[in-house]
This record gives C-alpha cells, structure tokens and sequence, in this order.
DNA sequence: GCCGTTTTCGGCCCGACTGTTTTCAGTCG
C-alpha cells in the first residue's frame, strides 16, 4: 500500500520539479511539492479514494486530488506526461547535484544541449560552462564537487526504497505454488545503509516455476541472468534482484551463506575448515567423508560451530565472532523494546500532519510516551514564535486528556548556531519537558569549529538530545567534520544523549559512531523525526542502525520506562 | 495551487550564503 501512495507522491513532485525548471509560479510549484510530502505520509491507501477522498489529504485541494484520481484510474498524470516532453529527464536529473538547481539546469540544457550529467562532466573539463553568465570556475568547482558526491552513493539505493521492492518481491514468490519458504537476504537483512543489489531466497523442490514469476514480474525492465539456481533481473528503477532458489533441506546454510556479510562468512568457513568441516550453501559436511553434518537452520549451522545463532545485524566480522565466542553477544535493541519517541514535528512548522493526527499515530503505535518537537525559530523558514510555542503547549496539555495510556512532552527541536548555541534562553527552555539540538546551517565549519561548537551544545542544561549528528543525507550532503571522540566524551560527561535519527536518508548517528561512542558510555535516542504519520514506518531503519551500532535496550533512553526518562532529563538541568 | 477564528482573495517559506556580480540571482535549509 506505501507504494501507491509513494508513486503518486513522485509524479506530484515531479509535476513540482519540472515547474521550476519551466519557470512557473513559486507558488505553486510549493503547493505541489507540500501536497507530494502528504501524500507520502498520508497513513491511507490512496488508490481507493475518489476526489472528495482525496481532499481529506492535507495540502490536496480540488485541483492535485483530481490529478490524483487521473493516476488512481490511468496510473500517470496527464500533465506530468505533457511537460516530460518538453524537458528531457536528464535535465531534472541535473538538479539532484547539490549546488545546481532548476534556473542552472535549465541554463546549461538551453544554451549548451546538455542533458545528462555524464554530459555536464564533459562540458566542465572542457571550461565550457563558465562561458556562460552566472557561472564561473568557482561554480563549475561546486558542481563536479556535488557530482562526486552523488557518485560515491554510486548505484546503491536507500534501504527504505529496497526494503519496498524485496517485500513486493517476496510477496509475489510466496504465491507461487511450490514456494516453501522465501525471504530477502544480503546487506538488506543486516540492514547496511545503502543497499548494492537486493538477494531474495526460496526454497523449493522444482525452482522453475520461481525464476518464471520472477521475470514476469511488472517491475522487471530486463532479465540479467537466468538459470536453474539463479536468475538476475533488474527493475524499471534499475535495481538488480538476484534470486536464489535452494532445495528446502539447505535453507539454513543458505540463508546464512546469502546474509553475508563476505568478511563474516570467510571467518566462519574457517571455523569450519579448523573443525575439520566444510560449510557452503548447501550445508554443513565432514571434509573427510563429505557426510551432510546440518543445513535446515542457521541455528543447527551455528551450534555446530560452537557458535550461539549471529543476528544478522551484527555479521560484519567487526568482532561479533569472538563476541559469540564468549558468550558475550548484546541483547540487541528491537522496534518492540521503543516505549517513545523523542523527535516528532506538526504541521506547526514543516510536518504535514496535524497535532492531533500524530498524537494518535504515535498511540496507534502503542507508545507509552511521545514527544512533540516543532522546529525552532532561528530556522526562520519555520515561522516558529514564542506564541505559538505556548498555544502548541496549551493544545498538548489539553489534548493528553484523550491519551490516558500516554504520556504527551512538548518540546522542540533547537538549532545549534556556529558557536554552540540555541534559540531560546535557559528561562523559556525551562518550560520545555525535552530538547533535541541540531545542527542545520553551518556545514563546512572545520573539524575544531564543529567539535567546540557540538561540545558546547552539550553543556547546556536544557539540550537532552543532539539530533542527527553528523547532519549527513546519503548522496546528498556528507557529514560535517569533527573530532568525534571528543563530542562523545562531552556526551557522556554531560548526560546528553546522541540520536539515531530514522530517516532513511539519514540514518545518523551512524553504526561505526553510534559503536564507538558506546565505548564512552554514551546514551541513545532512537526517534522517528516523524513529519507525518507515514513516517513512524521508517523506525525499523532507525533500530536496525542502532543494532549495527550494537545497541541494547539499556542504552537506549527512549526504551526506558517514563520514570527512568524522566530522571535523565532531570539530571541535565539540575547540574546547571 | 492551497487555505481560511484574517474565510472566496490575498497571503503563503524568510534569510543567509555563495559566487557572480557592481546590485543581484540561485541555492539551500
């Protein structure tokens, strides 16, 4: 169901991008790009609403949701389709370089032809773009800078856009008379970040019947590969989907030869090599004879190695063996142990969900507690007053009598200005329940700058949590520079806790940092930065970061019962 | 194009920063 309505969502955007290299009302271009947004998080299946439906979607007036009931019945967008013609894709492909916008793009197409960015690379190492006004050398310097950056994501896709197609995939097998069992495997399920391609396993006695369907599949633009135990396709996106077909008495050597990770898997087969067994997808044997030892589970593949069973989050040969060795592998932390969620926004600043419309997703989600916290003033394209501020409080407190079973917060999310620094001063912060911190302006400080700027954020009383620490987004924006210990050092010492930001395209803290800071004894955040109700959905992103992070429950404030909570919040501003 | 305790028109995401310019356009959050 997400689909539909991420679909829809990336015409309506589109309709928005090709607008603003056309050159069309700001306005309205705005209007399309806020309703695309809603669209996405809007918690209904969209496909089943007609327009009087579809108006009851935030920022969707007459004139979208009858756009969108023209994509619920043809699939496209009239509009869209007409305008595609006058642009070619490649020029809006243009604008995804940080730095280059649609007013540049549209430039470089009209007056040098170029519509591609392999294209925009050439016309730059030939000193052709700076012929033309508004550009210089500084300009073409940026844009190969934001070109490298976007190559460095290379062809992998965020995990939230694998994730969907596995799941469409893996639904779609399970169908097929014959499938016994089928799961997606690879960096997906250990949830790395990014993902290359994505593998789905089955299990079956007769693997036709599988790859058939897999190739069959709408999604599928070509067929790679395609034989008895493999077939390779790659998707209308172009994402590759490797499917492996095993016979069902394999599935547990398969599925932990498939989950990788590479470096895991080579240091287990030693294991096996030292016990003097051999262990390949098909299973585990006694290298001498090549008498089949176990195959059916991991578990059985594990044990016999003298292995307690990995999670899969953890197989990256970064010490999880030796941990297992020991007996000394992290309880994890799991979607079901978050009693809250310290990070959410309303429509009061960029959200577009009502107050009312999150508190009761966030009661959906059967949260104990929740924390309200809208942008604050210094992001002036917020709007945010110390008047709204304490009508939204008034508005939470009055709201939290319909939530006997949770407990409302209020509290915002601050800007950390260069100097470390936040909007409010310690009187009105006072009156907040909790504080993240973020930074969002300033990204190219040097390492020392962001270090003092982030250790001095952490000294103050009423900063409980530093939002998405390294302010990186995937293929967007690398992260800012610091000396990282030293923040955590201030954490820990501070009693601020670090967030695991959910967001797919961020992801930040990420799992290399969120693991070293653990080792100075720093708490944990896992939150949402909900902007609408969808986006509670990108939570298990959030957790299986936390668990590459090695995270446990403990470390965690947000699984903690209220009273815990409560207590670590306080602790900060009675040190003042 | 959306929205409305400012309600069917006239606001709406404003200000900083950068690089290119001699006064401002484009991009970003």
């Amino acid at each position: 169901m997400a689909r539909t309505n991420e679909e829809a969502a990336e015409l309506v955007q589109e309709l928005a991008d090709l607008l603003s290299i056309t050159g069309g009302d700001a306005y309205r271009i705005r209007a399309y790009e806020k309703a695309a947004r809603a669209i996405v998080g809007y918690p209904e299946d969209i496909s089943g609403l007609d327009v009087a439906g579809l108006k009851k979607i935030p920022n969707v007036g007459e004139s979208i949701a009858r756009k969108l009931a023209d994509f619920n019945a043809s699939g496209t967008i009239r509009q869209v389709l007409e305008l595609r013609a006058q642009i070619p894709g490649g020029v809006r492909a243009l604008t995804a370089i940080p730095t280059l916008g649609p007013r540049k793009a549209l430039a470089v197409y009209r007056e040098l032809g170029v519509s591609s960015v392999p294209e925009l690379t050439e016309a730059i190492e030939e000193g052709r773009l700076r012929e033309l006004p508004g550009f210089g050398a500084r300009t073409e310097e940026n844009i190969l800078h934001g070109i490298r950056l976007m190559q460095r994501a290379g062809d992998r896709v965020l995990i939230d856009a694998a994730m969907e197609l596995a799941e469409d995939v893996v639904a779609a097998l399970s169908q097929v008379p014959g499938c016994l069992r089928c799961v997606y495997a690879g960096s997906l399920r250990r949830m790395r970040e990014t993902i290359g391609d994505v593998d789905v396993l089955a299990a079956a006695d007769d693997p036709g019947p599988l790859m058939a369907e897999l190739t069959a599949l709408p999604l599928v633009a070509d067929v790679i590969a395609q034989g008895d135990k493999k077939t390779s396709v790659r998707t209308t996106r172009g994402v590759q989907v490797d499917l492996r077909v095993v016979p069902p008495e394999s599935w547990g050597a398969a599925l932990q030869y498939f989950t990788g990770s590479k470096q895991h898997n080579v240091r287990i087969r030693e294991m096996a090599v030292h016990a003097g067994l051999k262990l390949s997808e098909y299973g585990l044997f006694d290298a001498a004879s090549g008498e089949l030892i176990v195959s059916a589970t991991e578990e059985e593949v594990y044990r016999r190695l003298g292995l307690p069973w990995i999670p899969p989050t953890l197989r990256e040969d970064t010490g999880e063996i030796q941990a297992a060795l020991d007996g000394a592998l992290p309880r994890l932390v799991t979607e079901d142990d978050l009693r809250g969620d310290l990070h959410s926004h309303t429509d009061l600043t960029d959200g577009t969900a009502s107050l009312e419309d999150m508190v009761a997703a966030a009661a959906a989600r059967g949260l104990e507690y929740y924390a309200i916290t809208d942008h604050a003033p210094n992001l002036y394209m917020q709007r945010m007053t110390d008047e709204k501020m304490l009508a939204q409080r008034a508005a939470v407190g009055a709201l939290q009598r319909r939530y006997p079973g949770m407990t409302l917060l209020h509290g915002a999310e601050l800007n950390i200005d260069p100097d470390g620094g936040v909007d409010w001063d310690a009187g009105f912060l006072a009156g907040l329940d909790v504080c993240v911190a973020s930074i969002h302006t300033h990204f190219t400080q040097t390492a020392e700058e962001t270090t003092r700027r982030l250790v001095r954020v952490c000294e103050n009383p009423h900063v409980h949590v530093i939002g998405h620490p390294t302010a990186r987004r995937l293929g967007r924006r690398a992260p800012v520079q610091a000396d990282w210990d030293e923040v955590f050092r201030a954490c820990a010492h501070t009693g601020t806790a670090l967030e695991v930001d959910c967001f797919p395209e961020r992801l930040d803290l990420p799992a290399d940092l969120i693991r070293r800071a653990l080792r100075f004894g720093v708490k944990f955040a896992v939150d949402s930065d909900a902007h609408s109700p969808g986006h509670f959905r990108n939570v298990r992103y959030g957790v299986g970061t936390a668990q590459r992070g090695w995270l446990t429950p403990d470390d965690v404030i947000n699984t903690w019962p209220l009273d815990r909570l409560r207590g670590f919040l306080a602790r900060k501003a009675s040190a003042a």
